[in-house]
DNA sequence: TTCTTGACTTGGAATTGTTCTAATATTAGA
DNA sequence: TCTAATATTAGAACAATTCCAAGTCAAGAA
């Protein structure tokens, strides 16, 4: 879903499209690499220099509310944010914390909607490891 | 892997066995709730009054690092413990907290050793949902 | 056993990440 | 333009975790 389409949905619904949510969805949309919340606060700081940390936070909150980011819980600690929203799996390097898309086919859980009586509402398949940059410094 | 094989493992390996230490990974085998760093703290200070919080983070980051535990990351902002480390799904109720075991067969990543370039150490299939005691409730 | 050294624990301070709050500013609709 | 509701701001408050210095304990040497 592209940048045009997801600020229309925000407006269908009825959503404030401030200055401030439209710098958060847009730094999300043009910076993949599953930002973290201090990360988004001071980039957006350059070019709005007046921009808080809570509405960096209310944001990102609301903008998962609408289903259209989505949060990692990967590192311990701190959250990290992701534009895309289709089911895919994170990859944390435990050696340089950066968190990178996988893709893994034929996950059992796809398009499941109960699991042990319990509602699925969303996956969050995580992998924990060393990543191809750090193998290759490790020599 | 009963309490006293992991105890045995880490006196193999040439580490203290304080009675600290002993009482987390008890703590931990008595309950298989994934309880959190707070739980495990409270719980332990009912028996010996002096247990430093320090000493439960220490402890817990050394038995994950000798392999005898499994930290979760799956609530945001806070850790929750697991004395299974064979790779299992976890489950969190966003209405209650609580999380779940969840059985799962036929992951694509089980036995594998690399993805996309990267070595994989760890798996951490995470759900989200409603579960089947709150779904009850919500009547 | 006593001594010594290194490892472990303690309590509290410091740090980090997130949420809350009250005041101000902006928005959309009348 | 006015009004009421909503959003933003700055900083305080809070929660989880890490750090630190001092004291304690454990294991091996004498």
């Amino acid at each position: 879903m592209n940048i045009k389409e997801k600020l229309a949905e925000l407006n269908e619904k009825g959503c404030t499209l401030t200055i401030q949510r439209h710098a958060v969805l847009e730094y999300l949309y043009a910076n993949h690499t599953h930002p973290t919340v201090e990360e988004i606060y001071y980039s957006l700081k350059k070019k709005f220099s007046a921009i808080s940390k809570a509405t960096v936070y209310n944001t990102l909150e609301l903008l998962k509310n609408y289903g259209l980011i989505q949060e990692i819980t990967i590192e311990k600690g701190k959250l990290h944010f992701d534009y895309e929203v289709k089911p895919h799996h994170h990859f944390l390097c435990h050696r340089c914390n950066q968190v990178y898309d996988v893709d893994v086919e034929g996950c059992p859980l796809a398009g499941k909607e109960m699991i042990d009586g319990h509602k699925i509402e969303e996956l969050r398949p995580y992998i924990i490891g060393t990543c191809s940059k750090c193998l290759k410094k490790k020599g």
